[in-house]
RNA sequence: UGCCCGAUAGUAUAAUGGUAGUACAGCAGAUUUUGGUUCUGCUUGUCCAGGUUCGAAUCCUGGUCGGGCAACCA
């Protein structure tokens, strides 16, 4: 037995379960509902379920919450299950809330019979109203003492379709006058004649949240029921239930969900994103879905990794998207092979260098990792460099291209600046240099020293790619939190299309979700909308830059500002 | 103003009565053919008030602040 040390509160607990005999082995589950996608926040909780059962050799079960017909739909089955074993995780067993319909329904008779539920008639705006409130003890249904041949009845009756929607309702006879809402009442089981996308017209009650989950755990004998904060005043009914029923005694463990800067994470807010068109759907690599960071290119290590460093706690928390951006640049930098592409071209012309010469120049494919070899890329007279490679009037620490400044083309020669070009906007769009031919990379004996290194790529091989930029989708660290509506804080400047950026021609062959770095600009995946002849290439993340920190130092201290 | 959670650097998270530590972020420097990586150093914290104790982030009491609960949603 491997040593193992609790890393969060729950894990203590089944430590202490383990060592009591409270329990001989650990049985977790995750539980989605199937009427949305999966996001991070529900990776945390699935790194937790799939995480302790790895950790104290148990299992999970995958179970979808299926209890509610309208809203749920086998399209999110199938985006669930997929997303899940995109992270890298197996359930043990496939379950589904709807598989119990028939056991639940008896536990529900057996609850009758013990004189612990009932049939209310009254209107659901009825049971609001008798329900109290937070600070005012509930009144009792006047249907709360029907017999139980009565109750066993008309349940009965239910189930086999005789009332209409919301005619009736069983709820469970617990205490109208408990100080935990949840305890008074609640109904258990509510009358809906719709299309189950399981069980199909089979039935026309279904069982609440309440009086499914917990027998489900129990059914199914699960140890450790982990769930949100939310669900924590649900906790005493969960334990009713099992201890009327005298069923298995799953144990419900409550933790803080995930919230992320720059970001929504509830499933309404996700959805009015995709429905109102603010992101292209669900996969739009600016959600904080699964499919949506998958497509951004993190991988999905990095996500489990993210959801290891963030912990399990119960304080509400709000965690630093650059934390996410960390564990994926960590990553990244490590298996990344380095390209160039040249984002914002400004063409640069080596005058003293032979007019159709062109050399193979080696480079390396990754300088993280010596096993991921070299390849060449092609070398000539006209270059496209990056735009912001070349000022003008460059300040004091600018260290790339300017007049009479020298630079080091990344892998190439040493150049230097001996004039330049700009259009009628006053924009530059030529650049012309000398180079060293002695200066070359691996086999420089020029002597000189030059501070900059900019990538380039040759004109005459460069290929055409899109590159989609993307940013954080809000401006404000909590859109939740702000006056008016959230979507008056997206980003307009989330994305950002380069039609034409130009990239080295080894890039001709990558392939959808295939990753890089883009030398000195950030980490790029290759998106799905992708043809044969014309990639595109999403951004991951940026590189870590700090020279933009030192550019805004500048305008901040400048007397303009 | 009923019940239930919670409160440790900017953000998270450890310390389980015995030196408040770690990560991210930030700042400064070294190295660098990526202003990347790597390395070094630094800044910043126990919500408040009492009490128990030789000793309290930790235990007790009372506050304060934040969050949740009144769906035939989960």
């Amino acid at each position: 037995m491997e040593e193992v040390k609790a890393s969060n509160f729950i894990e203590e607990i089944i430590e202490e379960d383990l060592r009591s005999g409270r329990c001989q082995s650990v049985r977790t589950r995750f539980p989605p509902e199937p009427n949305g996608y999966l996001h991070i926040g529900h990776a945390k909780s699935i790194v937790l379920n799939f995480g302790i059962a790895q950790k104290y050799s148990g299992e999970t079960n995958l179970r979808f919450d299926d209890t509610n017909p309208e809203t749920e739909e086998t399209e999110y089955v199938e985006a669930i299950k997929e997303d899940i074993r995109w992270l890298g995780y197996q359930w043990a067993r496939e379950c589904y809330a709807s598989d119990y319909f028939e056991q639940l329904y008896a536990f529900a008779e057996k609850l009758i019979r013990k004189g612990l539920a009932y049939v209310d008639d009254s209107s659901s705006e009825e049971i609001a109203r008798m329900k109290g409130t937070p600070t005012e003890p509930g009144i009792e249904s006047p249907y709360r003492h029907r017999t139980i041949e009565e109750n066993l009845r008309l349940f009965r009756e239910m189930r086999e379709g005789k009332y209409r929607d919301g005619e009736k309702v069983l709820r469970a006879k617990i205490d109208m006058a408990s100080p935990n809402m949840h305890l008074r009442d609640p109904i258990m089981y509510r009358i809906k004649h719709a299309q189950h996308h399981r069980t199909g017209n089979r039935w026309c009650i279904y069982p609440m949240y309440d009086f499914a989950h917990g027998q489900s755990d129990s059914i199914e004998q699960v140890t450790h029921s982990i769930c949100t904060l939310e669900f924590v005043d649900h906790r005493p009914l969960y334990n009713w239930f099992i201890e009327q029923l005298e069923i298995f005694p799953s144990r419900q463990y409550e933790f803080a969900r995930l919230n992320l800067t720059y970001t929504v994470m509830s499933k309404r807010k996700l959805l009015q994103l995709v429905n109102k068109g603010y992101v292209r759907g669900w996969d739009d690599p600016r959600m904080p879905t699964i499919r949506g960071l998958r497509r951004r290119g993190y991988t999905p290590e990095s996500i489990r990794d993210f959801c290891e460093r963030i912990g399990v706690q119960k304080r509400e928390n709000i965690i630093d998207m650059s934390l996410l951006e960390f564990c994926i640049r960590e990553q990244l930098n490590k298996i990344a092979q380095r390209v160039m592409v040249v984002l914002q071209p400004v063409k640069l012309i080596l005058t003293n260098y032979p007019e159709h010469q062109v050399e193979w120049l080696s480079t390396e494919n990754n300088p993280e990792d010596p096993s991921a070899g070299t390849r060449t890329v092609p070398f000539s007279r006209e270059l496209w460099i990056e735009s912001d490679d070349f000022m003008e009037n460059p300040p004091k620490k600018y260290f790339r291209l300017a007049p009479g400044m020298s630079v080091r083309l990344k892998s190439a020669y040493i150049i230097t600046c001996t004039g330049y070009e700009k259009d009628s906007e006053g924009r530059v769009h030529t650049v012309y240099a000398e180079y060293m031919p002695n200066s070359r990379s691996g086999d420089d004996q020029s002597g000189l020293k030059v501070k900059g290194t900019i990538h380039w790529v040759s004109v005459a091989h460069a290929i055409g790619i899109e590159v989609r930029l993307y940013d954080r989708l809000f401006t404000v660290e909590n859109p939740d939190e702000q006056p008016g509506e959230f979507t008056d804080y997206i980003n307009p400047h989330s994305l950002e299309i380069i039609s034409q950026a130009y990239a080295e021609p080894s890039l001709a062959q990558a392939k959808p979700e295939d990753r890089f770095q883009f030398l000195r600009k950030g980490y790029f995946c290759v998106d799905p909308d992708s043809t044969p002849d014309r990639l595109v290439f999403n951004r991951t993340v940026t590189l870590k830059d700090t020279w933009v920190k030192e550019l805004k130092k500048e305008i901040s201290s400048s007397p303009l500002s």
